[in-house]
DNA sequence: ACTAATAGTAGCGAGTCGAAACTATTGCAA
DNA sequence: TTGCAATAGTTTCGACTCGCTACTATTAGT
């Protein structure tokens, strides 16, 4: 009779589900975007940690991403260190601090594992998808590790990137990289 | 090597989905949350249309569900009628300029219909599942559709909700109810 | 006839959001 | 080499979200 499409009810399921956990999580110190943030810089490598690389990946504005770091670094979450080579650019670390912030788990995460593994992979393909349609859809980045990238060559001692010309520690290899392409 | 669970990949995965789907939004003419309440009030029968059923809805408080909807009434996208039998309360309805503002599909909506039958059922359910674990994480409501409710019962007319003892039309079983029950 | 409890609101401070204007670099080409 | 143009990041603006607390009506329960 009424013609709610599967369409919308996966959309609105999407956005409840957000919903859900951006309420848990602004119970925490954080907002939803610095945590967001905060948890891209606990897993990007060194090569994709300035103000528009995080702008990129939260598919936000460098300024809005400018004032989150800002205020991560306020609470010594991030600490901000200048490049030598290109003096405008910037990166951000995360801190001891900021690390152990990311280790509380939100009620999202526990709610996830209790899925089997198979519905679990499922969904995680379906999601996948999504995101990289979209990314297409409005010509984002695809923000994968480095072991995954086309640029990645596997050496004796990690890896080598074909793109930045520099080598790779394992660690580095497992990381996300601004670069990253299929 | 590096222990990222699948569970967070999942977790990313969705936050970058909405993030995705919201930065478009944003450049529509209302904001994310917006949106969202103008939406739920498209799609809630009418005793399920107060701030205070709003705010559940959203997970967020009456006081900022409040300010959301005074927001979209200046806009006249909605408009608010006072209840006759209880003066402290209020109803919003949507006028036909809010209908008409649902009407632009989304970049996301358009993503998701490209996954064929199966994949799109499966995915609903994943996502049904983990909703309903999260409103159970935190005590709220399901918020279904009378139909599906166990206070509803069919009768020659349409229905009849046998928890707020009043009849239902046909368009009003199709719609989303606050006091909905499993 | 008194309390609760409930429904909605106002105001606060911190922060997000896009957009536009702005500084400081770096790159490139005439 | 000079002279832009592109790039990286920041600041400011106005509208808004967010939780919170305090507040006003109204209604329910004892």
């Amino acid at each position: 009779m009424t013609g709610i499409s599967q369409t919308q009810i996966i959309q609105d399921l999407i956005d409840r589900l957000t919903r859900l956990s951006a309420a848990e999580e602004w119970n925490g110190p954080l907002n939803p975007s610095q945590f967001a943030a905060l948890s891209y810089l606990s897993r990007a490598n060194r090569f994709s940690r300035a103000p528009s690389h995080v702008a990129d990946y939260l598919a936000t504005t460098r300024g809005t991403a400018s004032q989150t770091l800002k205020a991560l670094s306020r609470k010594e979450l991030i600490k901000e260190t200048r490049s030598d080579t290109d003096k405008r650019s910037i990166r951000y670390d995360i801190t001891s601090e900021g690390s152990d912030i990311l280790k509380t788990a939100s009620g999202l995460s526990g709610v996830i594992e209790t899925l089997d593994q198979e519905t679990s992979q499922t969904l995680a393909d379906s999601l996948k998808s999504l995101v990289l349609a979209m990314l297409q859809h409005r010509g984002g980045r695809s923000f994968g590790v480095c072991k995954t990238c086309r640029h990645h060559q596997k050496t004796e001692t990690g890896g080598y990137c074909q793109l930045l010309e520099v080598p790779l520690s394992g660690s580095d290899a497992g990381q996300i990289c601004h670069e990253h392409a299929l």
